[in-house]
RNA sequence: GCGCCCGUAGCUCAGCUGGAUAGAGCGUCUGACUUCGGAUCAGAAGGCCGGGGGUUCGAGUCCUCCCGGGCGUACCA
């Protein structure tokens, strides 16, 4: 349709202004329905250049728009020369076929087709149970994947995490204090150790699984071992319970031991942009514009985390996905940089590696900003979020934002959430068009015949159809901006069309095409809710 | 100090990438079918879009300078 309209104006602007170049025009939906269905701002852009007022620009171009071929219903000239335009109804009940026989498959689009992207997301390391803080992260990466596929695209989920740095020694050290305490032996927890109650549990399983004989500091891997098992198992689970799968668990260490961080320093050195100083080895980030180089292995000979990040990247490119998408805090973001910089200078295309940075979660417990430390052991954890309030609700609000926007997480709010919370509006839409269904078939027998959806007139069905015609698009800049909050506001837009439909317009009781045609209008709503639904993860109640 | 993000209704946030009278939810106030689920619907109140300057037909949106908050700016991840 938008096509169709750009030729008409392109069309009737030649007969206007003949000597003109034909420009950019742009179609776009009004914000009002008062102002038709589409409009564009043609007149207003070449005012200037034709050096006359808009309001006549627009006048003429709608004068010369072709009305006979029935598509369109009426053009006008409104505000300071916007042209608007109406479609004829046809148009509409026409898509609305299109949408009932596509069914289930209503949305999806091609836009992505044969691209393979891999999206990155939760990467925690495994020394503790996930908690709220990492649940924005999690439910924004399976939301952003979910919809990137349904615009077409191969997915996979990726989980990379590091089992074998400082940060696991001392989780292996706190265990093993623990369990020596069990034991009985007087010792002193170490500094800075993790102090989760679930640091002991790990121990106890260890000491009821090997007994009390692992007093020795080489039987170290050994607790480091058991926590690793123990904890992925807890996040593993963590997972499925938001409704996440990933398809694969990506371990840091391969890139050591296939030579790829040799690699990368080997390839920057030869480019002159490592150096040593001090013992340690160094990225010269300051070619890129930086203030400072930037460590990449330090004296001690340990390497920083940037460093396996680019191997990391590289290794990504080279399994030849089209986009390498990663879902990063803000506290990463500095990295960034570093790392496009290196694979670009490794030869590789960094276009193909994309960032999406959400703001930090504020956790707001009693009224007061709750600061969370995973090492000091005040933590909310998404499971007892998720006992509060469900899965549902938890990915919801995760969602309900811009991720470039800080999010405050009110505890206290979300706990007593409960039958108030913004996701049943949208679950209950559903539920309220399965109940309707159920009754409809025991008045009516519609088997084999087909809906006239010309019957739908009623105003309040016109908006429905027109939001239900608008899903298609919605997927589509989902999927292009990855910003599910989109497709959450165009939900509740949908839902809130239903219950006016659903005030306004009648079913039993009406005549029996009439009640056919608003009973498939109302599959054809039903199935798109649980279409949107399904994207953002979030159950389709038939019953509430 | 420098870099990135943010500042919109009492609160939490949208605003389709520069368009028409700036929207929604919660909260407050007033109403609604004696038949399909009232977890709903209709209406009211509530705004110098942090502030100043600029760009143009047109700015919440772009440029610039302030103010205020978050995150970076580690031989921590």
């Amino acid at each position: 349709m938008q096509d169709y309209l750009k030729e008409q104006i392109a069309r009737a602007l030649k007969k206007v202004a003949p000597d003109l170049e034909t420009p950019e025009i742009t179609i776009e939906k009004p914000r009002s329905t008062e102002h038709g269905d589409a409009a564009t701002n043609v007149a207003l852009t070449l005012a200037n250049v034709l050096k006359e007022n808009p309001r006549s620009i627009a006048q003429k171009i709608a004068d010369q728009i072709d009305l006979s071929t029935g598509h369109i219903r009426g053009v006008e000239v409104a505000g300071p020369g916007f042209i608007n335009f109406r479609f004829a109804g046809n148009w509409l009940t026409d898509q609305l076929v299109e949408a009932h026989r596509t069914g289930r498959e209503f949305g999806k689009g091609r836009m992505l087709e044969h691209k393979k992207i891999q999206v990155e997301f939760v990467s925690a390391n495994p020394t503790g149970p996930l908690t709220v803080g990492h649940g924005r992260n999690a439910v924004l990466g399976d939301t952003i994947a979910r919809v990137l596929e349904w615009a077409g695209a191969d997915v996979q989920r990726e989980y990379y995490f590091n089992n074998a740095g400082r940060q696991m020694r001392v989780l292996a050290e706190s265990v093993r204090a623990r369990y020596l305490q069990a034991i009985g032996q007087d010792v002193v927890f170490p500094e800075g150790g993790y102090e989760g109650a679930y640091i002991t549990e790990i121990a106890e399983r260890v000491l009821e699984k090997h007994g009390d004989s692992l007093t020795g500091e080489e039987h170290l891997p050994v607790f480091r071992q058991a926590a690793e098992e123990s904890i992925f198992e807890d996040i593993r689970q963590t997972l499925a319970r938001m409704n996440i799968s990933m398809d694969s668990f990506f371990n840091e260490n391969t890139l050591y031991e296939d030579g790829s961080i040799d690699k990368v320093i080997a390839t920057l050195r030869d480019k002159d942009l490592v150096f040593e100083q001090d013992g340690a080895t160094w990225f010269k980030t300051t070619a890129f514009g930086k203030d400072k180089d930037t460590v990449l292995i330090k004296s001690t000979g340990e390497p920083t985390y940037r460093l396996p990040d680019i191997a990391y990247h590289i290794n990504k490119l080279e399994r030849g996905f089209d986009l390498a998408l990663d879902i990063f805090g803000a506290d990463h973001i500095a990295t960034y940089p570093d790392v496009v910089a290196a694979v670009q200078a490794c030869g590789f295309d960094s276009d193909r590696i994309d960032v999406i940075v959400y703001q930090f979660v504020t956790i707001v417990k009693d009224g007061k900003p709750f600061k969370m430390s995973t090492r000091k052991a005040n933590f909310v954890t998404l499971d007892e979020l998720m006992d509060e309030v469900g899965a549902d609700v938890t990915r919801f609000f995760f969602l309900m934002r811009a991720p470039g926007t800080h999010l405050e997480f009110d505890l206290n709010e979300a706990k007593q959430a409960g039958e108030k919370n913004p996701v049943f509006y949208l679950q209950y839409a559903h539920a309220r068009i399965q109940s309707i269904m159920k009754k409809v078939r025991n008045h009516y027998d519609f088997t084999g015949k087909a809906p006239d959806f010309s019957l739908l007139a009623h105003d309040a069905e016109t908006t429905l159809i027109k939001r239900i015609l608008e899903f298609p698009d919605v997927i589509l800049l989902t999927a292009g901006q990855r910003e599910p909050h989109k497709l959450i506001q165009y939900l509740n837009e949908l839902a809130t069309a239903f219950h006016k439909f659903y005030h306004d317009c009648r079913i039993l009781g009406e005549d029996e095409q009439l009640a056919l045609a608003r009973t498939e209008l109302l599959t054809v709503t039903a199935t798109v809710m649980a279409n949107g639904l399904g994207i953002l993860g979030i159950s389709v109640p038939d019953r509430m």
